[in-house]
DNA sequence: GCATGCCTGGAACGAACGTTCCAACCAGTA
DNA sequence: TACTGGTTGGAACGTTCGTTCCAGGCATGC
């Protein structure tokens, strides 16, 4: 769903590339490919959490933290050759207002991950308020760079992202 | 598409919904349904720009205009019941890697919106390079942000982007 | 009035979709 | 050994998908 989303993943082709039964499919999600999908963003939302809590915590700085993050994400997409970019945005998009469940995880996904950020920026002297806007504009910036990065196969759009959020930040301090 | 996607969006849905017979889709794309969206992308690029460009005309500082940008998008979202988004971002991303016609439409499309901001910020004496670089995360930003403020339901997302935008290029004079 | 294009209506195709069902299976425990 | 719970294999359901085909309509040109 991260590479194709929702409507394009098949039950069928999940089970196959999974070596599972259909049935046990329907066993373990019995309310079928949406009770799944919700499972999947939910999952995606921890593993993509981890990635940035690593990134974020191998440098001291906020700023230059951003830079590290950018740089992870471009390794993911340029080892993948251009295919895996946010493993939500995809599902999120094609099935918001369409299927509240699904649309519900990936809100809590970016509220979780923008936490992750405004944890790493309460270590300078930057203002409360500031803090929860500027995790809003991290998550979103890297969300748009990431998608511009794999439409255009191109590491360009992270590395200026991670430039351009490093001056936000420092423009606080 | 805008609001499905490409897979959920039925070429007999299309025609349902224009009025038109199917038999007239293929007369007029007889390559079928990757055809029709590739020229839907290109459609939607110029309908966008038309947006953007508008909006961008209304303040004479590029600074400001940005935050005028953010609010007409917020305003075509929250008109659309948070449906009407960015209208190539769904279909862009599921087919990434896929169908190449409509992801090199889908990049052209980007290119495009990004000239416009980079325009709007000659009229400044920031350097070129950094012209560039800020349009791409000018065009970035509000990608994220939007899909933001469609999957929370909320133009907060999209009204920090605008202050932040605007920071960010003043950063630059 | 008649012929020559372009366009449409409607039916049909095979394939794939999500979902359901049930018999068979295979741990465990007693 | 017998039983019981959870899990699987495989076939089948109806529906929808993208696509194809062709006879008929309907203007425009002579």
């Amino acid at each position: 769903m991260q590479r194709q989303g929702y409507e394009a993943t098949g039950i069928k082709q999940i089970s196959q590339q999974a070596n599972v039964a259909l049935s046990s499919v329907y066993h373990f999600f019995p309310s079928g490919k949406q009770e799944l999908a919700t499972e999947a963003v939910r999952h995606a939302d921890q593993e993509f959490a981890d990635i940035m809590r690593e990134a974020l915590a191998t440098e001291a700085d906020p700023a230059e933290a951003m830079i590290a993050v950018t740089q992870v994400l471009a390794e993911y997409l340029h080892n993948s050759d251009w295919l895996d970019g946010c493993p939500i945005t995809a599902t999120a998009l094609e099935t918001a207002g369409r299927i509240l469940d699904i649309q519900r995880a990936a809100a809590e996904a970016f509220e979780h991950w923008r936490a992750l950020v405004a944890e790493k920026l309460r270590h300078t002297d930057i203002a409360e308020d500031d803090i929860l806007d500027l995790a809003h504009t991290v998550i979103n910036t890297l969300e748009g760079a990431e998608l511009a990065a794999q439409v255009s196969k191109s590491a360009e759009p992270l590395e200026i992202a991670g430039r351009h959020l490093a001056r936000l930040i420092n423009s606080y301090r």
